[in-house]
DNA sequence: TATGATTGGTCAACATAGCTGACATAATTG
DNA sequence: CAATTATGTCAGCTATGTTGACCAATCATA
């Protein structure tokens, strides 16, 4: 904790930023690649861990008090994003096993917060939809996220937020960017 | 998954985006607060979600290979960051339980990536430090995280990684920034 | 020096949320 | 009809967090 830190405060170049074939190396700062600094990276690294922290916490707080956990804020969310989207398809985009999913879901459908129909082309599928009393948490939660957001979007302004979304594309592996570029139209890639 | 999303695609404003006292307003982009509708900020708490998946998603590979947990991975990260740091410095940056962290770091001391000395001005406290396995370790996991930062960075330029870094900045609690702007005296805040 | 606070550890029990593996049912598709 | 797909379920395991109750060594101070 105390500000003695920065072991390695000797500005050196991390090794092997020979990325692929981007890089544009434009004449954006006075020197490139001036933040490549082993230390500039780690600082990413921290930032990272810190501001997920945070910017779960007030929802973790929001659903322990209501039994639920950042699993079944997940679903509520996704499934809020995409009214009537199957399981599979949630599957897909939280990456964990339906048995994992099947506990989650099966508590927010036992407790009223999701519901289910039949698919009306494919009648195996269950699409899954939010309840009223879904909608009004999911409303709860997303304005909590959403106001943090705002508060640092609007500190920072719309060159610093174009940037944030910038870097965090590229930090997802490239599948996932992909995913994500379909959703959002207008999406900075 | 289909890309027939954002139910909201109707451009509303944020409620309450009555930040503080800050929102410099300055002239950067077109129109002030373009990016805080709905959608951009729903965009933020995805890519949130995303990109700390993806940017744990190989350490997380490496360390299940050696019967390690992320949690063992951020004892090894901050003791290598800040060598020599006592047992409630970990605690505080953590922000878990001397039990939790416990069963971690006593593992992490058993199996010889960790070693203990006692303090000198303090003989209770316990100081930590990595071992030459430790560090062999540490440096692995973090070359891999840091190779993913370097290539975001580098394909987005110095102007991106500054958005980048205010904006998450700004989305971690007021006590956490404090501590982050002593850490890093060049941090952008 | 005696007392109280701090640092660290330990035991026990529990909850959440991930995992694997094995099966079952119903519906679709070829 | 046979194979595949979508979904659900049972059983058990693991990792990592939590409370609560203690204990020992050390430090700071009245």
């Amino acid at each position: 904790m105390s500000p003695e830190n920065t072991p390695t405060g000797n500005v050196p170049r991390v090794k092997s930023a020979s990325i692929s074939g981007s890089a544009p190396q434009s004449s954006s700062g006075p020197l490139k690649g001036l933040y490549l600094r082993k230390q500039d990276l780690r600082r990413g690294i921290e930032l990272m861990f810190f501001a997920y922290r945070d910017f779960t916490g007030e929802a973790d707080q929001m659903l322990s008090n209501l039994d639920l956990g950042r699993a079944h804020h997940r679903v509520i969310y996704f499934v809020g994003r995409q009214p009537g989207m199957s399981v599979s398809d949630l599957l897909a985009i939280l990456k964990i096993t339906k048995q994992s999913l099947s506990r989650v879901l099966g508590h927010l459908i036992n407790t009223g917060y999701i519901q289910q129909t039949q698919g009306a082309r494919d009648k195996r599928q269950r699409l899954l939809s939010l309840t009223k009393k879904g909608e009004a948490l999911e409303a709860k939660l997303t304005d909590l996220q959403c106001r943090r957001f705002a508060a640092a979007y609007s500190a920072r302004g719309g060159a610093a937020v174009d940037g944030f979304v910038k870097v965090l594309s590229s930090l997802l592996d490239d599948e996932i960017r992909a995913d994500l570029r379909q959703q959002y139209p207008d999406h900075i890639d």
